[in-house]
DNA sequence: CATGAATGAGCATTCATTCAT
DNA sequence: AATGAATGAATGCTCATTCAT
């Protein structure tokens, strides 16, 4: 009974806490960490500011825990689409789709994935990029894992292909930039370019 | 006689204006936009508090000035390297290893790139990524100008040459972003590959 | 119980804004807006300065409130001596004694009644003094009516009665002007003089 | 020669002294002691700021002598006016015409002549009400003298002669207050009113 | 746990005054 | 005498955090 009373409560708890980032993720489609205050995300969740700190240690803690949802929403599309691989021209589509529809569908996440640590001192802004560094080798060593067994990739180095899988993640931070501003998605026509100048980087045999 | 003296009087200003900037981005390398405050700068400048309000119209217009600093300097040295095209491989080569330089040596630029405007408002974010979009986009114009005169691209289509380009950018901002937090620059071996997938991208012919 | 709660707030903070505004009040009697500064004011309310921003929105409106304090009061001791109108000459004299013993009792009202506003732009400036004309005007309308009533002063064309209850006021303002800076009231020989002049001024009739 | 030089020095400086207080009059028809900043005095002077300060001690000492000015010209018009009694009606009214008239084509008067001093400390404003009070008694004094050799006036005591006069002063005060904001001069009719009703207060034999 | 009033350190900005040229 | 750049004290306002209820 204990545990179950115990287990609901932190159901509850973590149900609260998701209150918050939610309302603190639409604070942030709009303001950065400096504008957005925590009397706004009280109100957006529809509590009183005090109760914020019996979820969270301080507003940093809020953002961190949001960025870290943001990340492992964005693995959890990567995983998946890397479970699929047709080919790897559709590959590189499908990366490139997804994650880009996973951003625009979550308009704050520009703010988390561009700006995290905007706000942050040199030496915490140091250790969080180490940190995002390392999720993204590991992002890029499970993409050049999938993209190896090709066999258009075939004549391409290991850290060749690693290179590749961070270019394609380069590509997609670029065109959320870019389209971002424009409230438009980037047009599949850009998109297919990207996709033939990603796919013909990796391939060395003539075949486009 | 009156016109010498107006342009000493403008090179003083000039270069008070220089020197706050100078102040500015030193601090700026360290602390983002809120956490570097005008007193810090005042004091890195050696000025009142008060004088830099002689110079510029806020703090805003510190960092705007900051920012297209750091732009006028990277299209410099992309204009300059655009005007000594070896070879398709060297061109793209020279564009990444200086323009890294470039921002390694200016270490606050690598805030101003990544978080100019991290603090805007909604409505000012957009503005100023419009802004910036469209000067990525013309300096993508130019390189894909260039890059379109080696046979080796003639196959491309050139909204692909255009898209080519600004791959060519996203990899120098992901190199930057990755290298930057261990305070060593991007080993060789990295850039190399990057150079070797960003030219087997634009080439239509089996060369490699 | 719940409007009980509510009321109880309600009153709690009707509470802290008149403490505010009496801190105010205390400051103002020996400062102006721009001398007197929201520090002190939190300090003689014995309150954080940011507490002040709970009840206020900023400094304007605390002045705001203490001047619409003001003339509330004024306008009280007004209304109240028109309902004992006993004779013309008495009811003259009541209005300038007791008018000026409310102000006398409540320093702070002179630099209101004569210095609201003087902090003001042009525009803001003009608003309030059409504010304050309309304020006398209705003042005005309501002592001519009491004051027509009296047989002595039958000849008078309605206009006339207004202008002769504006004059009363006149006189008001000049008698605390000048009364103020000796720090003693007004000589009762003076009001004496004042108040058969006023009444002279609207008898038709030769009584004195 | 020493002296002749002296003296053109000396008309320079009271020249150049004028100037300043003529930008001075024009800012301050606008706006009031704080939010006219010396920066724009100087630029409505075409001067530079530091000149100011030769010829003017500080800020305040700049107000202080556009007051005394004021009241130089206003006491310069009540004086020649007296000069000049047909009769005691026209000479009331007169008085009012002319007083206003001096104020409404100097518009920066207005807030002298009511908001002199509001930015004072209890202290000096004190001092000043002082002044102006000696100022007032003395016009008062003079016009009352004036005023006392009509024959309507017979039955008035001295004191109340002047306490007569004050309230001529007093509705002078009103009427300029009262017709400032709607930016359009006391209606003649108006004028009327306070003339018959200031005229009726000093008369002690029935002739109206 | 939830509340929200109170706190007060922190910051951008203004402006009278000074002084070297 | 005239200049105007430099100064820096002063002030209104914000907002993360605390804590009594």
């Amino acid at each position: 009974m204990d545990s179950i009373y115990n287990s609901r409560k932190e159901r509850e708890k973590e149900a609260r806490k998701t209150l918050i980032l939610d309302a603190a993720a639409r604070i942030l489609s709009e303001k950065d960490y400096y504008e957005a205050t925590l009397d706004e995300i009280a109100a957006e969740a529809e509590l009183a500011k005090g109760t914020l700190y019996n979820y969270f240690k301080d507003k940093q803690d809020i953002f961190e825990s949001l960025i870290a949802r943001g990340h492992t929403c964005f693995e959890e599309v990567l995983t998946k689409t890397l479970c699929e691989p047709e080919s790897l021209e559709s590959l590189i589509r499908n990366i490139l789709v997804r994650l880009i529809k996973v951003v625009e569908e979550n308009k704050y996440m520009v703010r988390l994935i561009f700006y995290a640590g905007a706000h942050l001192s040199d030496n915490e802004f140091t250790m969080m990029m180490k940190d995002l560094t390392t999720k993204w080798h590991e992002a890029s060593q499970s993409l050049a894992k999938v993209m190896g067994q090709f066999k258009e990739t075939e004549g391409l180095a290991p850290e060749e292909l690693h290179t590749a899988a961070l270019l394609i993640f380069a590509a997609i931070d670029r065109i959320i930039k870019m389209s971002f501003c424009n409230g438009e998605s980037c047009p599949p026509k850009d998109i297919d370019n990207y996709v033939r100048l990603l796919h013909r980087s990796v391939c060395t045999e003539k075949t486009i």
